[in-house]
DNA sequence: ACAAGGATCCTCT
DNA sequence: GAGGATCCTTGTT
């Protein structure tokens, strides 16, 4: 790929939203598997009733309650392994999920992760993503702005830039329920579940 | 120690 | 559009 580009500690240091509209256009890094992400989600501090905060800080959620930076990965129905980017100061639990990335290298390998699958269903959707990125919960915790291993790389910025409702949070209260902090890279066909982005 | 449910994906209809 | 897979985390007893 290109010069070497890893993004700063600092740039992760803020509001969830902040960097996850920011994420957008970055690149993921993993050995020979580069991705760019294309949709994300942002659950925020300090009052969010569909993020993992909202029991406070536990065994779990620890890390996101660490220094920015890292990945926070979790298991999600027993299966799929889920890639978020810790946000804000230390002691402020906050994250932003990668939902949806379009491949820029090492296609090879990630096709063969993702059962020989082609297209755009190889990775929109955060399960697709750990999956073809090859990262699970032993990733927890690993700095991104670090060189080696899973690594976040400066890329474009996109064009324009779509907002919508987060996925899969009918649990929550109404106001972060129907909160817009999912965004997405506005004509790309490697976003999940296009209707509700405006 | 237990029961409940989940920031999803795939297959089939 | 509906349902099953699959197991860990959490709150409660």
């Amino acid at each position: 790929m290109r010069e070497v580009s890893l993004l700063p500690q600092s740039f992760y240091r803020r509001d969830a939203r902040e960097v996850a509209r920011e994420l957008l256009g970055k690149r993921l890094r993993h050995g020979p598997v580069v991705l760019e992400i294309t949709e994300v989600e942002a659950y925020v501090w300090p009052d969010d009733s569909a993020c993992h905060n909202r029991f406070g800080k536990t065994e779990r959620t620890a890390v996101m309650f660490g220094p920015p930076g890292r990945a926070y990965v979790y298991l999600c129905y027993g299966l799929h392994q889920m890639l978020n980017v810790v946000t804000n100061e230390v002691d402020e639990g906050a994250a932003v999920l990668i939902r949806s990335c379009a491949p820029v290298d090492g296609l090879d390998e990630i096709e063969a992760r993702r059962g020989g699958k082609r297209g755009p269903v190889l990775l929109t959707g955060p399960g697709k993503v750990g999956q073809a990125l090859g990262v699970d919960t032993s990733f927890s915790g690993h700095p991104l702005y670090r060189r080696g291993g899973l690594e976040v790389h400066d890329g474009p910025a996109p064009a324009a830039i779509l907002a919508g409702k987060r996925v899969g949070i009918d649990y929550a209260r109404p106001e972060h329920r129907d909160a817009p902090w999912r965004y997405a890279i506005a004509d790309s066909p490697w976003v999940s579940q296009r209707a509700g982005l405006g």
